[in-house]
DNA sequence: TAACCGAATGTAAAGTTTTACATTGTAACC
DNA sequence: GGTTACAATGTAAAACTTTACATTCGGTTA
C-alpha cells in the first residue's frame, strides 16, 4: 500500500494524501478525514526508506560498542536510546567485540546506512573510516575512549582519577604488593587507568613491578588469564586493581576456581559498577561511573551538534569509589 | 559522492559503475579497476537507503525486547545479531519495557522502516499491529512469549517444565510454605511458569495459598514489592520461586535490605541464569535456558522463512535446573 | 463585471540505485 | 565482405515520498 494506491482509491493526488498526513492544516478538513480513514483502514505507513531518500536524512544514530552483554554498555545504550527516541531518532547498535576488524565492518555498515551520527567506543583503529564519516557530514562522538580525531564531541570518565581512587584505597589499607589487570594500551581509557595506577604507587614510593602489570583486552577470558598469571607468580600480589567489569568477571571466575578467598587472600577493586556487584560474594568494591548521565549527555551533545552551531566539546565525568567488601588489609604484613 | 559523480569523473555511465561494484564479471577488467580505484579514492559507499528502495528489501530485522539491560535479553540479542550479521542482515533493537504503549511505538517504528522481519517478545497487546506486519509481507517470529497469532515461528522454553523443576526442587528439600513471584498473566511464559508451579504443589498435596502468589511485571521493582508483601505476611513462606531474573534481582535487593538470610530463612530459586548468579552471595539456584542456542535458532527460523518454503513451526527448548546455594531445607519443620 | 485573492488540490521533479533493454563495436565465420 | 554473435557500455524506467510551483475555482472588492 503506497500513497499512489491511496490516491487512486480516494481520487486524489498523491500530494494531497501526503499533505493530509504531514501538514494537516494545508488540506480541507473533510479531505483529511477521508484520507485518515483510508490510511487507518489499510494500515498504511509511509515508507521510511523513501522518506529518508527524499529528505536526505535517516534520523538514525549508530552506536558501536564492544559487547552489549557488558553491563556497562548495556546501561549506556539504554540511556542513549531513550534520549534518541525522545527526539525522534532511531539507534542502530553494533557489536565490535573490541576487535578492529569487526569494528570496521560495523562502521562500514553504518556508512552504508547513511546514519546521521555515530557514537563510537573506538578501538582506535579505523581512523580512516571515521574520517570518511566526518567528510560525509555525519556527526561523530567519542564515548568512553578517545579515537584521537579532532573536532568531535567526547564523553569520558576521568580514568586516571578513577584508578587513583582505587589504588589509593588499596594503599591506604596497607597493601604494597598491588597488581593490576590493565586494558589494551591502544585505548585511551586503558592508558589512563594504568597511568593513574602507576602514578599512585610511585607517589607512595611503591615500586611498580613489571610482572604486576598484566594486560588484557577488556574481555572476560583475558581477565581469567591475567589472574592465572598473577597467581602463578612466586610472590603473588595481595591486592588487585582490574580495569573493567568484564575482566573482573574473569578474574573472579579464576579466583573462585582456585578457591582463593576474597578479600583475605586477595583484595579486588574493579572499574565499573553493576547491580550485581553489590550482591556478590563478597560485594565488590568498585569505581563507579555515572553511566546513565553519561549516556544521556552523549546523545544530547550529538543532537545539539546535529542541529548545528555548538563547537565540539569534551565532557569528563567524575568516577566514584564505592567501598564494599572485596577489599581489606593484607594478611601478611607489608615487607 | 554518488554513482553520478563517479560516472562523470570517469566518463562512464552510472550503470557501468554500478555493475563494476555488484557484478564485476559483467564489466571489462580495466574498467573495473578504474572504478574501484575511484571508489576507493573517494571513499564512496552505495547509498543503502536507495538500494533498499530499489530492491524493495531492507535486509533489516527488528527485535523487540523488554529491556536490553536484562542479562537474558542481552545474551539473546547478541546471539541473534551474530547470526543475522553472518547472513548479511542488520538488527534493529527496540526496548519495550514490558509496556504495551512502548511496544506499539517500537512496532510502528519497525513498520515505518519496512523491516524484513520481526522477532517479537510480545506483551500480547498490539495484535492488530502484528497483523499489519504479516499483511505487509514481513516475517514474524515469537520469542520467549507467544503472541497468539497464527502462522508464525515460535521459539520458547518449556516454561511449565522449568517451573516444575524449580518447585519440585523446593518440595524435595522439605518446603511446604512455598510462594512465587509470578509474571504478568497476559504473557504466555508467565502463565506457564505459574501453572507449572501450582501443578507441582497440587501434585504434592500442598495447598496453593492465594497470598503466596504475588504478581509482578517482570521488572526489578515489582520483585522488590512482591518480596515486601510476602515478608509482611503473618506466616511468610520458607521458599520462593521467582519467575525471572529481573524480579529476582528485586527480591534479593529487598531481602538484603531486611537482613534476611538466604537460604536459612528463605530459599530462593529463580528462572534465568546469568554469569553473576554463580558468584552471588549465596550463589543462586536457577532454572537456566539455553540462551545462545535459542537466539541462534530464532534467527535461523526467521531467515529460513524469509527464503521461503518451510511452514511455520514451534521450537520448545528444555530448561535445566542448576542447584547452587540459595536453596536448602527449611529451618522450621513443615507443618 | 473585471480583476484579484486565497484556499484546495494537482503536476512534476528530485533523491540514488538497480536492471531490463538498447546500442555500439569488434572478432569470427562462411 | 557481409553477416552473426558476443562483449562492453549506455539509456531509461522504476522504486515512493516530499515539496516547489502551477492550476482551479469560489468568492470578494472596486
Amino acid at each position: 500500500m503506497t500513497l499512489h494506491d491511496l490516491a487512486k482509491e480516494l481520487n486524489l493526488s498523491i500530494a494531497t494524501i501526503s499533505r493530509a498526513l504531514s501538514r494537516p492544516e494545508d488540506v480541507a478538513p473533510l479531505t483529511r478525514q477521508r484520507v485518515l480513514a483510508a490510511v487507518h483502514r489499510h494500515g498504511y505507513t509511509p515508507n521510511g526508506t523513501t522518506r529518508s531518500l527524499r529528505t536526505q536524512q535517516t534520523r538514525t544514530i549508530g552506536v558501536v560498542v564492544s559487547d552489549i552483554r557488558n553491563a556497562f554498555f548495556a546501561a549506556v545504550v539504554k540511556a542513549i536510546e531513550d534520549e534518541a527516541r525522545a527526539n525522534g531518532y532511531t539507534v542502530l547498535i553494533c557489536n565490535a567485540d573490541e576487535d578492529s576488524a569487526k569494528e570496521e565492518a560495523a562502521l562500514q555498515l553504518l556508512l552504508d546506512r547513511k546514519v546521521s551520527g555515530v557514537i563510537n567506543c573506538s578501538t582506535g583503529a579505523n581512523l580512516d573510516l571515521l574520517h570518511t564519516f566526518q567528510k560525509s557530514g555525519a556527526v561523530l562522538v567519542d564515548f568512553d575512549r578517545e579515537s584521537g580525531l579532532k573536532n568531535l564531541d567526547t564523553v569520558v570518565v576521568d580514568n586516571r582519577r578513577g584508578a587513583e581512587l582505587a589504588t589509593e584505597h588499596l594503599v591506604d589499607l596497607g597493601h604494597r604488593d598491588i597488581a593490576t589487570v590493565a586494558g589494551p594500551q591502544h585505548l585511551s581509557n586503558a592508558r589512563g587507568r594504568l597511568i593513574g595506577f602507576q602514578d599512585t604507587l610511585r607517589k607512595h614510593n611503591i615500586q611498580v613491578k613489571k610482572s604486576f602489570v598484566q594486560y588484557g583486552n577488556f574481555r572476560q577470558e583475558s581477565g581469567y588469564q591475567a589472574a592465572q598469571k598473577l597467581h602463578s607468580l612466586r610472590q603473588p600480589p595481595t591486592a588487585l586493581f582490574v580495569a573493567n567489569v568484564e575482566m573482573a568477571a574473569g578474574v573472579i571466575a579464576f579466583v573462585r576456581d582456585k578457591g582463593v578467598t576474597i578479600p583475605q587472600e586477595i583484595s579486588i577493586v574493579s572499574f565499573d559498577d553493576s547491580f550485581w556487584a553489590r550482591y556478590m560474594d563478597p560485594p565488590l568494591t568498585v569505581v563507579a561511573q555515572p553511566v546513565e548521565t553519561m549516556g544521556k549527555c552523549t546523545m544530547e551533545l550529538l543532537l545539539a551538534r546535529l542541529r548545528g552551531g555548538k563547537p565540539a566539546q569534551t565532557k569528563v565525568f567524575m568516577p566514584e569509589l564505592i567501598v564494599r567488601r572485596s577489599t581489606c588489609s593484607p594478611a601478611r604484613s607489608p615487607r
